[in-house]
DNA sequence: AATTATTATCTTGTATACAAGAATATTGAC
DNA sequence: GTCAATATTCTTGTATACAAGATAATAATT
């Protein structure tokens, strides 16, 4: 299935807001986007309103469309709300999960430890990006795995930066057997706290790293 | 603020696939959308886009966008998901309502309680989702309460039909009666547990009521 | 007659042209 | 010199023109 051009830049729009290409508050201009892009306004135009959609900009009818960094306060809510996404996947993938999911989870977090080993940072960050996912994909419900997966993307760029902290990633590994322990056991309940709590901790820790930077 | 020509044509779109004017896979066709609001296609196409960015349309590159309107086991996954960000909203709210917050929730709760004593179906259903807007906010997280109002939005059409089986709006009352308690004494785990069943009840209800209409 | 190949038509996607509101610059008054 | 009013320029929003892929229709071959 063929991406039209606009479709492709919008990608690529996002890509560089998520890199902190453009810093809060700039304004995205159509005629120098376009011209940067060899293009026409009218796609450039189409790709703005996808990133205005996804929260990403913020349109002031004639006057442009400027992008969005979130700061720290709404980060915050962002983590929360991931944590609660993850609770409730990990709420249902304790009753629905099948033994093929928990095999494809177990072998994700295989995956992790061994990056631990190695102290591959970015290799843990893919896998453990794998290992939540599968937990969406374990709740057997698309509506809700979609809208995980969609707030997981959104928080990419900061979820990396909070690898960093000292100890985190061998802390993080531990949380995830604990979670593969409930979900086997389909205790829900327990699977739903623990991932709340594992999400949170990782924006509490994000707070503060940013904290820290501002010192 | 002024509106421009394409939002105003989305709310209207959104409006129409709403009230099911439109039935599942038709196409949406620019020509006929045009000249039926009076426009070029440009803005139209821009109200396409919004469409098929908030999931009521499906677009297939070079063939045109789809209304895609929610089967039965969609459905069911967004009344889930529906109750899961209510549990969470009342998860914060047992910890962070304001008491300016908990009157105004009382105050929404007694106007559905008039309504039903007027046994006035739709104004209960107006201040019903006063109720629970009053929640997502008393969350005091803004993320959270806007994903919340999108998909309670989203849902408006279904809960509508649901409201008509005998007795549920007394039972649903009762319901928020003791949801109110569980915020007062800030018992989140209550709190959470009431509004998940609250709302999953309701879904299950629409499922029962869909299958009744098929027979 | 049925099936395939080719052509014609229709629809989407992109480029350009035009209209209208917003920002900026220039000019005039105090 | 500062402030205000007007004019100019710039940018967004909409309309139209054009290009290319998809569907439908017709013709040709078996």
């Amino acid at each position: 299935m063929e991406l039209k051009r606009a479709e492709q830049i919008a990608d690529s729009l996002e890509q560089l807001v998520f890199q902190g290409k453009y810093e809060d508050g700039q304004r995205l201009d159509e005629i120098k986007l376009a011209t940067h892009f060899s293009v026409s306004r009218t796609p450039i135009r189409e790709a703005l309103q996808r990133l205005v959609m996804s929260g990403m900009a913020e349109q002031i009818p004639r006057r442009g469309v400027f992008v969005r960094q979130p700061g720290p306060v709404e980060l915050l809510e962002m983590f929360e709300t991931m944590a609660e996404l993850e609770a409730a996947c990990g709420r249902f993938a304790a009753a629905r999960m099948t033994d093929d999911g928990l095999v494809r989870l177990a072998d994700a977090n295989d995956r992790c430890r061994s990056a631990v080993e190695r102290e591959d940072a970015s290799g843990y960050y893919l896998e453990n990006e794998t290992f939540h996912q599968e937990i969406y994909r374990g709740a057997t419900n698309a509506h809700l795995e979609s809208e995980a997966l969609r707030l997981q993307n959104r928080l990419k760029p900061y979820r990396r930066v909070q690898l960093r902290v000292r100890g985190r990633m061998t802390q993080s590994l531990a949380e995830h057997d604990e979670i593969i322990d409930a979900l086997k056991a389909g205790d829900a309940q327990r699977a739903a706290d623990l991932l709340r709590s594992h999400v949170t901790v990782q924006g509490e820790r994000f707070q503060q790293l940013m904290a820290g930077l501002k010192n």
